[in-house]
DNA sequence: TATAATTAAATTGTACTCAATCGAATTGAG
DNA sequence: CTCAATTCGATTGAGTACAATTTAATTATA
């Protein structure tokens, strides 16, 4: 009656479906450890470019975490609540929202320190094996 | 002053960033084919499940998908008012919520058979490549 | 220089995602 | 048998995600 090759179709025949659970499931791993920093895992690699680059706007920030302003509005809204950053709009540019970090975020950086190691533990890749998965990643990011 | 070393916590020494990140740019790209069919990409990929197997209970569908009754109650019961499945409690057991898919949710498998071929070329990645990602990613899941 | 086009964030609405909790049904130890 | 523990799904609340639209500011063009 029906003999149509439907595999293509089937769950564990997807690349995209391992890689959407796999992102989860690690994410989940994180909550433990960001709990006790009383970060999102959003708000935490948003933290990991203001530790890095200290002052952003949010255009850049957006590129940076492949996220638009309808996600980072009210996430650096709750950021600044918790007084971790400073929001203000760029005097050259009235359009450019400005996002600083504050000298509490720059002490959270300390407590985030022992973060990476701690999630290092929870996926069981060889050192190569994470070398591959990276360059992988990045390459369909790119 | 401070000469402790920060690297761990840049963005680009991460790998579950690349995953994260990876992961919503390729959903990103079946927004297009799966707005077709009136379907999100997790109505997709729950829909392929019952593709397969025609009736499964929340539980395992969890399990599957790796998702929990929170997202999976709204998710199923707006499959439901689309008239895609059919949910109902199990006569053995109460507890046990049975969903089932209608014709009219078969009839659709018709309509995304070409869905998985439009998104492999989206993944610029070769056979080979595509085959260590997938092993790399299923070794994480479990 | 008006005004049209562009840009940056914010807003809106829909749909997850998940931790935590709840209530009902079932199971199991004593 | 009985009640405590477990299981299943639903609910709640906080926080994303993202498409689409809006508003305000800036830039480009006629």
């Amino acid at each position: 009656m029906n003999d149509k090759n439907y595999d293509a179709l089937k769950l564990e025949n997807q690349l995209c479906f391992p890689l959407y659970a796999c992102s989860r499931q690690v994410i989940k791993k994180y909550h433990p450890y960001l709990e006790e920093l009383n970060l999102t895992y959003t708000q935490y690699i948003a933290m990991m470019v203001f530790w890095d680059v200290k002052q952003i706007n949010v255009k850049e920030l957006g590129k940076r975490l492949f996220l638009d302003s309808g996600t980072l509005t009210p996430l650096l809204k709750n950021l600044e609540e918790k007084g971790l950053v400073r929001r203000f709009r760029s005097k050259e540019d009235e359009r450019i929202l400005l996002v600083e970090i504050t000298p509490s975020g720059e002490a959270l950086k300390e407590k985030a320190l022992n973060v990476p190691a701690k999630m290092n533990g929870c996926m069981n890749l060889t050192e190569q094996e994470a070398v591959t998965l990276y360059q992988l990643l990045y390459k369909i990011l790119t």
